[in-house]
DNA sequence: TTGAAAGCGCTAACAT
DNA sequence: ATGTTAGCGCTTTCAA
């Protein structure tokens, strides 16, 4: 059996109440008998049952992590930034990776609701109209993080993909290269939308009529980027600049390039899309869109936290700044 | 007000240990029963409060897992591990960053006692004696996932370190170099002694004199790889290969020469550790020391579960296999 | 096969 | 400043 509250007031000869007052910190004691409560406290090695407390309290301090797959550089880091946050406001983090699966997105959502979280962080591609409702109808606040419900209904934190997009094509453009090539990922995702969305405006505004034979759906990883380069070498008259949905796309598609005997930049310029840690870990080092993994799970969590302290929030969906970095595989 | 277990007995005329053993998937009640009770569970939206649950069962499925940090490739594939066979046996993951260090280990390891973890994995790199003492006396079962605690009394998952950096030593000097450089993270741990060893013993056996220059303390990071690039190459008569603790630090060391205008393999070959995805997303591609850390989290995790099970375990310190890879940056 | 009832360890009024 | 007490929502004997 371990040691209870109980057990304590009955060493320190003070009520339940007392010792509980002690232990959060409530300042209605009388130092003498916080001396003596925490005396016996340290005596007997008590240590308060957080599930007792929240079930009395309905809080567990604890925060639900829905995250599609936390071996990915892009999203390991999103977590960080969640987790950092969390801890500063002393809440705890359930995670868990969804594959990005559907069914098990929602089996999640409720696994979280179950667990009693104080508040959920959610990050996916695809969200369905079952993933709003179960998420409109949560019992604690939700947050989205690098992940966009287009029904604007569901409190966000992103960048604005569109323009990031728009931005990272326009330089190409600028290079002289006419019609870049798009390498995206074939996840049906709001946020590919979007990146999709700003490739074309830019391409619009430079009176390129859109060439869909230019525009390859990839996987998610490297691999996937190496097989994107072999079939950009196969269009004919193929460009000579990507713009690539991923920085680990485009790490696929540089080397599957150079092991075709093609020189980046020289021969094909490449940019790549988030700025992880690999942007910088390669040769030659990658120009990319910054995006700010680290801070959307942050002020995502940061948030979330206004939220569960019922704090009054200006805007729900924030919309974080992006910027180009430009490095060594474009001019 | 929560729809309660109470809210479905009355609904369905039953008792709440009848709905707590349809919930429980308890066979003991009547097939009609259990339609009943399925009925009004789904027509009053009841979802089971899992806290109440752990708080009357003592058990909440639910295990703590503490990593030294989750943006890291090498421990977030590790969490991968972990969280995927978690899953499987129907656990959820309290997951934190500790930063290795030591005061926030402490604290954390004592906050996932106080949430009633079922069960702990603990990651990291120092283990002192105050770990092994808060270790021992947890009240739930702890195993260790690639981390060492030398007093071997800790459950554990691990490779065989040493003999893993004996292999790769022995391989560059079979290639050649009769002292290859040793570039080592300056973390004092366990599992940095015993590579350490393995590289001596290589030396020892082709009867070379361990020159401590040529063993080079550099950080965890990319970057510091690079920057102990430029040391290497300062040392007099600097020796033609390097062997690496880490994927990260070889990357660093390896682009830290090129920069310098020497080539990999050719100039200077270069082994590195673990196997993260890195190893094949650069150019040349890693030749490295294969470590399972998916397996190794896994393991650790299907090892918690035994324990959580008071199954008996045969061995609890368990050692996966390694292999080398050889790629492109060695001869 | 089902029900009654006693906790699990704590918080939060409410009293004093 | 401190104590009393009624839950929080569920599991788990023990009886029937």
């Amino acid at each position: 059996m371990n040691v209870t509250i109980y057990d304590v007031a009955r060493e320190a000869n003070v009520s339940m109440a007392t010792v509980s007052r002690v232990v959060n910190g409530n300042p209605n004691v009388k130092p003498a008998t916080r001396k003596k409560v925490l005396n016996t406290i340290e005596r007997l090695g008590y240590r308060p049952n957080a599930v007792a407390r929240g079930l009395a309290s309905k809080k567990t301090t604890t925060v639900g992590v829905i995250i599609p797959d936390i071996s990915n550089i892009f999203f390991s880091e999103l977590a960080r930034g969640i987790d950092d946050i969390a801890t500063m406001y002393k809440y705890n983090i359930i995670l868990s990776n969804s594959d990005q699966n559907k069914e098990k997105e929602l089996r999640l959502i409720n696994t979280m609701y179950e667990k009693q979280v104080d508040g959920l962080i959610y990050m996916g591609a695809e969200i369905s109209e079952e993933h709003v409702q179960q998420l409109k109808t949560s019992p604690v606040p939700v947050a989205l993080a690098a992940t966009i419900d287009s029904s604007e209904t569901i409190p966000s934190v992103n960048i604005d993909y569109e323009q990031a997009a728009y931005e990272a094509t326009s330089i190409l453009i600028e290079n002289g290269t006419k019609h870049p090539v798009f390498v995206t990922e074939e996840t049906n995702s709001a946020v590919n939308e979007r990146k999709y969305a700003g490739y074309a405006k830019a391409l619009k505004e430079a009176n390129q009529e859109i060439n869909e034979d230019f525009v390859i759906k990839a996987g998610l990883s490297y691999e996937s980027g190496v097989e994107a380069a072999k079939q950009v070498m196969e269009l004919k008259d193929f460009p000579k600049a990507i713009f690539s949905a991923s920085d680990e796309l485009a790490l696929g598609v540089i080397h599957g390039l150079q092991d075709n005997g093609l020189r980046v930049p020289e021969d094909v310029e490449v940019i790549g899309f988030d700025n992880t840690k690999l942007s910088t870990m390669v040769r030659p080092t990658l120009s990319t869109v910054v995006q700010p993994m680290y801070d959307i799970g942050a002020v995502a969590m940061r948030l979330l936290t206004k939220f569960m302290n019922k704090e009054t929030v200006e805007e729900q969906n924030v919309i974080l700044p992006h910027q180009i970095m430009k490095r060594n595989s474009t001019k």
